[in-house]
DNA sequence: CAGTTGACACCGT
DNA sequence: AACGGTGCCAACT
């Protein structure tokens, strides 16, 4: 896992991995990298995500807020909160609500 | 090769 | 407690 391939494409590996109904962060993806700095870079490269012809569940991924901000970069506004409403995931105000319980490291699950 | 960007995280006020 | 400014790393132009 994310050893051959760049950041850049493990990023893609890990938020594939997320689970239904869970969410993670940008922070945690990129500290389970090796490089807790590049959490901007996880935004960056998920921006790049809809170049890409695999759907990457990127509505899984919030900052540490838990706040989607990320959803403007969706195809609709709105459709990212329409697809964590759809894993059960409650969204109030672009915050998802139990956002801590929802959470999911992908280091710990992903090894 | 060097500068700029990027959907953030952390610290200070 | 909330808001604003600074710092990080890697890829793109």
């Amino acid at each position: 896992m994310l050893t051959e391939e760049s950041f850049f494409q493990a990023v893609y590996t890990v938020t594939r991995a997320i689970p239904y109904g869970r969410v993670t962060t940008y922070g945690a993806i990129a500290r389970c990298m090796g490089s807790p700095g590049a959490s901007r870079m996880v935004g960056w490269a998920l921006n790049n995500c809809h170049t890409l012809d695999d759907f990457i569940p990127a509505h899984r991924v919030v900052n540490r807020h838990g706040l989607l901000t990320g959803k403007h970069h969706f195809r609709h506004s709105g459709l990212m909160q329409e697809l964590l409403e759809s894993e059960d995931i409650k969204v109030i105000n672009d915050c998802v609500v139990d956002f801590e319980e929802r959470f999911w490291d992908p280091c710990s699950n992903l090894i």
